[in-house]
Formats: C-alpha cells, sequence, structure tokens
DNA sequence: AGGCGCTTGTGAAGCCGTGCACAAATCGCG
DNA sequence: CGCGATTTGTGCACGGCTTCACAAGCGCCT
C-alpha cells in the first residue's frame, strides 16, 4: 500500500511548492482527519473542496503538486492523502514548541488540547516574571527565560510562540533566534525583525477585526443608497450556501 | 487643512481598495500610532514602511488609494493619515463586537485590552453553559445565547467572535446570523457556511504553525545536503537583518 | 471484452499583486 | 524668485495565483 513509495523520507522530492499551496495543505489536512473519522476511504476533490472550503480545481492542481495522488474515476484515498499531506509538511514526527510569555493568553495556549492532535508538543514555558517561574501548567513547569538556550537544546526545539507584551516581543525574538530557534509564531501586535532564515508569521487579533470593520462599513454604505433589505425579518437569511461541508 | 475635504462621510468615495491594501491598512496604522505616540508628525514612506515592515512603493501605492494623503518632498502627516485610515476602514466609531464561548480562550479575549484601543468594544458575552452564565468577567455579565437576539439588536453588534469548540461553531454562525449579525472573527478550526454578505475570517492556530512546520522540513532537507551549518554556535546568527523598524 | 460514466490532472487565459524606476510636485534656501 | 534636494504618485512589466474547460485515465457494468 504506502510502503510501496521509494522511500519516505527521500528527502529533496520537493518541487518547491506554491506558497499559497502550502497554506491550504493544512486545511486539507484537517477535512481528510474529519472524513477519516466519518469512514470516508475515498473521496472526490469536489468533496474534499467542499470540505476545505475552496475551489475544486484550486485543490486538484495543489494536490498535484504532491505527485500522483489520486485515482481517475474514483478520487483520493483519505489516508493516503493524510500521509502525503503530513510527510510534505514535516508532520512525521511530533514538533516541540515552546511558548514564551505564560499570561493572559499564554495560558490559554498552554491548555489549548489543538496543540496535540495536529502534530505538535508544547516543550516548555517560559516567562520573564519571577513569580510566575514555577507555576505548573497542564503538566509543565514554567520555567525563567535564561534557561531558553538549554531547554531549546535539551528539547530539540525550532518553533517558537511569542505571547509576551508587544514591547517585549523583539528583545524575546532575538533570544529565541540566538538560542537557535528558526520559526516563530507572534502574537504581540508589531513587526518583528529577525535574519534570513528565521520564519516569522504573525496574529493579530486587532487586524482581522478592521479588516471585517472595513468590509461591515462598505457594506454600510452600498445599503444605504440601493431599495436595500435593512432588516428581512429573519428568514431564509440562515444556512443558504452551499449546505454542510464536511460529509453529505 | 483636513476640514477642506468635500466630506467626512461622503459615501461612496470608495474606489474599491484592492483587497490585499485592506488587510495592510491595518498595520498601518498600528505604526502610525506609535510614531504619533513617539512624537512624529510626519513621516516618509520609506519610514513608515519600515515601521510596517513592508516595501515603501507598496506602502505609497497603497495610500495612494485613499485619495490626496501625502506631500511631494515632505511625507505624511502621521495625525492626518491616521484619520484617513480610520476614516476608511470605518474606525470613526467604536464598534461593538460580541464574544461567544468563554471558555478557556474566551476568557483570554474577554480580558484583552487590545480590543479598546484598536477600535473596539466588546459589548457582550454569550455562553450556552448555564454554569457560566452569569459569570462576571472584566465588568461584563456573561449571557446566554438564547438573548443573543435581544442583545444584537440593543447593542447594535454586528461583529462576532466565535471561540466555542469547532462542533458548535456553525450552529453558533447560524444564530448570529440569524440575529443580524454579518462579520464574524472564527477561531475555532473548522469551516463556516454563511449566506453571502456574511464576511468570515478565521484565526487556525495549528495552521499557522502547520505551515511553519514546512518549512522548518524544508530547511532541515536543504541544509542536509550541501556543507551545511549544523549549529554554527550562537555566534552571528542574531539580528542582523534591518535592525530597529520603529523611528531611527 | 468493450463501452460508458466519472474524476483527475493540466493547458491556457485572465486577474491581481508586487516592485522597479522615474516624472511630477513641493519645500527650503540662497 | 528660482533652483536643487527630496519624496510622492504611478506607468509598466513581470510573476504568481485562480479558474475554466477538457482530454486522458480508471473502474464498473453489461
Ligand atoms: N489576551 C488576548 O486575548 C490577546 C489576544 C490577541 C493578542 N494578544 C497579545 O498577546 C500578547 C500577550 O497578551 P496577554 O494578554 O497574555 O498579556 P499578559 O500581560 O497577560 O502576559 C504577558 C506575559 O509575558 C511575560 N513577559 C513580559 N516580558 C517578557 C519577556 N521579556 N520574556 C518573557 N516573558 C515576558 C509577562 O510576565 C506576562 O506573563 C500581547 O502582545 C497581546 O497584545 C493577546
Ligand atoms: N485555547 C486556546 O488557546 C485555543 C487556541 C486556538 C484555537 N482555539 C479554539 O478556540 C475554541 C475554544 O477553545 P477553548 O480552549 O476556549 O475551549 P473551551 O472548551 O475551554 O471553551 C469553549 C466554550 O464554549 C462554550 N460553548 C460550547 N458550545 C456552545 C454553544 N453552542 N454556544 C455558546 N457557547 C458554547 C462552552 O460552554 C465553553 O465555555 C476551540 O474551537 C479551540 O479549538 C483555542
Amino acid at each position: 500500500m504506502s510502503q510501496q513509495r521509494t522511500g519516505p523520507t527521500d528527502g529533496p522530492d520537493f518541487p518547491d511548492l506554491p506558497e499559497a499551496t502550502v497554506a491550504r495543505l493544512p486545511e486539507y489536512l484537517r477535512a481528510l482527519h474529519h472524513l477519516a473519522e466519518d469512514g470516508h476511504d475515498t473521496v472526490s476533490s469536489e468533496g474534499l473542496a467542499a470540505a476545505a472550503g475552496v475551489n475544486s480545481a484550486k485543490l486538484r492542481k495543489d494536490l498535484s503538486h504532491l505527485g500522483r495522488t489520486g485515482t481517475r474515476g474514483v478520487g483520493y484515498d483519505v489516508t493516503l492523502l493524510i500521509d502525503q499531506i503530513e510527510q510534505v509538511l514535516g508532520l512525521t514526527h511530533r514538533r516541540a514548541v515552546a511558548l514564551v510569555g505564560v499570561g493572559n493568553l499564554g495560558h490559554a495556549l498552554a491548555g489549548y488540547a489543538g496543540f496535540g492532535t495536529r502534530g505538535f508538543r508544547i516543550a516548555a514555558l517560559f516567562d520573564a516574571d519571577h513569580s510566575r517561574v514555577g507555576e505548573h501548567i497542564n503538566g509543565l513547569v514554567v520555567r525563567h527565560i535564561d534557561d531558553l538556550p538549554e531547554v531549546v537544546d535539551q528539547e530539540s526545539i525550532s518553533i517558537a510562540v511569542i505571547a509576551t507584551p508587544a514591547h517585549a516581543a523583539q528583545h524575546v525574538a532575538d533570544r529565541l533566534v540566538e538560542a537557535g530557534v528558526t520559526s516563530v509564531l507572534n502574537f504581540a501586535p508589531c513587526v518583528l525583525n529577525v535574519p534570513d532564515g528565521v520564519d516569522v508569521r504573525k496574529v493579530d487579533l486587532a487586524i482581522e477585526l478592521q479588516i471585517l470593520s472595513f468590509h461591515e462599513h462598505r457594506k454600510s454604505a452600498l445599503t444605504a443608497l440601493p431599495a436595500a433589505v435593512q432588516k428581512p425579518g429573519r428568514v431564509g437569511m440562515a444556512n443558504r450556501l452551499g449546505g454542510e461541508a464536511v460529509a453529505t
């Protein structure tokens, strides 16, 4: 079955995969796991695309970059495709993640089960506040940030999450990079400067809301002029589009 | 000066603004507020671009869509530009936001100060768990989700944040839409189906990590072949690129 | 065994976004 | 008052992404 492939860790079988595709693969992966739980063993591109909320042609093109994955006339083998995507995303082993800043948000993240079920393991918690150091959260002890190099080395941590106030984020990022971390997920609302070879992704709640605000603003500006449905009661507004996403 | 514009709420002065630009305006806004606090009253496109972490040409093109904003030879008036961007993003009044799902993550969000400082006001908290209803968080009372239509109406809420488990998210979204909410920020790892005219943005921590994982995987695959720096000690790795982002 | 229906994989076209490079505009100074 | 330094605003070309549409391939049924 899956063993027939020429080798799991063959190495450079990356046809350098468009960035947009990479960003969607995790979405497919989640939908596939869901389908697998529901007992499906094959999916059509149409079905998977619906479950992931994308265009089916886009999905097929994305998957075509992984090599020959589907079977014409049938669809995609769910478990095989899961393996392929996890392979490409480097999720074959559970990656160790460090979380820096165990405050309001950090506590929530530390207790988040979604880490474990999606291929990651929180390997360490750090904070600069001495009164927090030593605290036990979800089976982990909060360590002082000065221990960073040591722990990063011991636990082979390459990914870190920053959940400190914005004014501390750049400093934390510098220390992370210095300790050997090469990927950072930043929750602090600020721009991080890192050397080449280090990846940074950011999550900014306020930015997301402001983008929504823009569209709200635009909607109300538009509905002000035409004979608009100011408040259609509450009929027919709900799930019109699409139907159920997962399964059928 | 600024009063000379033909009218602040003129309405359809939207040259429909590229989506990519909309997504960056909040970033500029944050950088501008930072600059204003530091006493700057004008910025060059170069300076602002550096502070926001983007290309200066891109920034100029983005801002050019807002109309005549800068002064050649001088730069941009910081406070004026802040006003313009807030205008376009619809941040002239503090928008009311509902938060549904006051669990682990919801608590953190409810206590987040960044809402207030970036143009939003948490107007209501909802949960389905009766044992949570009535709880006071940050000056707000958690209400039962059945009160949604009433409260949404009273508080003129058009934006909602979903922080419930994934299996409840679609149901919550339906009820939100039914109550009149037209923008949703979804933290639950699932696809939401909503009717036309309703905007959904999602934040999925695991997806972000998986994208980082891919790049990690690729990095280690690449450094495996050439005469690579497996572990360069810890020298010279840190802040090489760029320098300080904000001010100079 | 052969045909038929279904689904993948992909060529090609169009759109959007990015970044260079430069002309136009503005200010300050002599 | 005019000139040069400076910085904006933008025309243009290029690359990437999306989408349509269809031929090639596969399994199933007769
Ligand atoms: N709370 C939220 O819901 C939320 C939402 C979106 C974004 N954020 C952002 O996430 C970040 C954290 O938010 P929060 O509400 O948890 O803040 P917080 O103040 O509750 O927690 C910050 C933690 O970081 C620690 N810290 C400070 N400096 C540090 C350093 N140099 N090294 C290590 N640890 C350090 C503090 O001791 C504290 O425990 C902020 O940047 C915030 O803007 C928070
Ligand atoms: N905790 C995190 O750090 C984190 C990070 C990223 C994403 N998420 C996602 O955010 C969501 C919430 O995570 P959490 O850790 O806070 O979970 P949680 O179980 O602690 O909280 C969920 C809350 O939602 C409420 N709820 C359930 N069904 C509801 C319904 N139909 N209507 C209203 N409220 C309802 C529950 O009563 C509970 O209070 C999940 O989807 C999770 O995957 C969480």
